[in-house]
DNA sequence: TGTACATCAGTGAACGCGCGTTCACTGATGTAC
DNA sequence: TGTACATCAGTGAACGCGCGTTCACTGATGTAC
């Protein structure tokens, strides 16, 4: 029974795929190495020729589910500044918050990742150090990685919380208060001028503290 | 072996108590009853004589540390908008990030809180409506419930990811830019006047409109 | 190019383990008289 | 107030179950000649 190479690699990137799928909508603890075998159509003895261990997985689920979540950005940076604000919007709507197959794994799984092992907190934070770099370019203030971070960070809270809230309209607002304040940052937060009038950033420009000064 | 009512109702909180800080350090599903039992120095066997399922526990136990974190909030507030201020710099300090026992519920647990069931979800939400309320009489603005939610939403999402991070130097920021932009939020975000010199707040205004208008 | 053989992806049973929950039992407490 | 008895908090063994992981086995693939 033995595959292909390029059989192989194809399971591999199958099972790394639904994992993702599995762990943002159940929680990392809650999913089983054998529910995701069954939803691969493999049985779960066949996992270890792929990974040495669940620990394995839950690391390059998360580093595959965060380096989306980066090129998703990406794009829509270099769609310019008003693509790259829907995307925030889009991020802080209901439509986000109500699917929980997809999205942000620092919203899905935010407090089991704070006590994750050292290679899956590495994956996270290279991702979120990702969407800073991203988030960073379209700031234009001389904090725009200050600005960045926060913004990132509200976010994620804000999602985090409207999926909480077991009332819809305090839910919704949540994420409305958000989006006001963040998806207009520019001229509110950074406070130097109005928002950019730019078509589209570089995306080769993804330092630290690329633009400002 | 059959106890005295005093006793069996300071057994009952002592679980309650314990749950709390066990749920806290090691999340909802990572923590079993035997070890909770076992940390109150009993066997897991009597527990249901106190509790009708593991499920009711995480409810109390997210019930009362909410109400404890409502509490420490008005608390807070009764000293005026200083110490107000110094809570929520409390909040975001490095020490409350690396504290895992105490804390917030919201950020330990807050992505399992959102898979959790109805009743845990409403003390949740009834916690976070209290911290609303509370916040909202710190803010001078029109919309006080607004800058409110989005302030506590900013630091669930910031503490939560300085827990995740895995470089303390960016953990740090990430507090630190929340602190920065949110501990003086009245004279930024509402953005109507300078911090108020009011030197406390009246605690029965906890209506979701108070200030303002 | 064709043949012989080593490799290894996937199967399915089994491992030990800890989970949430149940239960018969004990004996001090609380209550009915 | 004192006695007889029902209650029930806590014990510790046991329940079925699903977990992560291991293993002997199968047979197609890849490789050495």
């Amino acid at each position: 029974m033995k595959k292909s190479k390029a059989e192989t690699a194809e399971t591999r990137r199958r099972i790394v795929e639904i994992a993702v799928r599995e762990f943002r909508r159940n929680g990392i603890h809650a999913t089983g190495v054998s529910e995701i075998m069954a939803a691969a159509g493999l049985t779960h003895g066949g996992f270890y020729r792929h990974f040495s261990s669940k620990d394995q997985l839950v690391a390059e689920a998360c580093a595959a589910s965060m380096e989306s979540l980066v090129e998703k950005a990406e794009a829509a940076a270099e769609g310019g500044t008003e693509a790259f604000l829907n995307h925030i919007r889009d991020f802080l709507s209901a439509e986000y918050r109500d699917d929980r197959l997809g999205g942000c794994p620092l919203v899905a799984l935010g407090s089991e990742l704070a006590r994750a092992d050292e290679d899956t907190r590495r994956a996270a934070s290279n991702g979120f150090r990702g969407l800073i770099d991203v988030t960073s370019d379209y700031f234009d203030s001389e904090e725009a990685k200050g600005d960045a971070i926060f913004t990132l960070s509200a976010m994620i809270g804000a999602v985090t919380m409207s999926r909480i809230i077991d009332d819809q309209s305090l839910s919704d607002q949540i994420l409305e208060e958000a989006k006001k304040r963040l998806a207009r940052l520019p001229s509110k937060v950074a406070g130097k001028r109005r928002t950019p009038t730019r078509k589209s950033l570089p995306t080769e420009q993804t330092a630290d503290e690329p633009l400002g000064q």
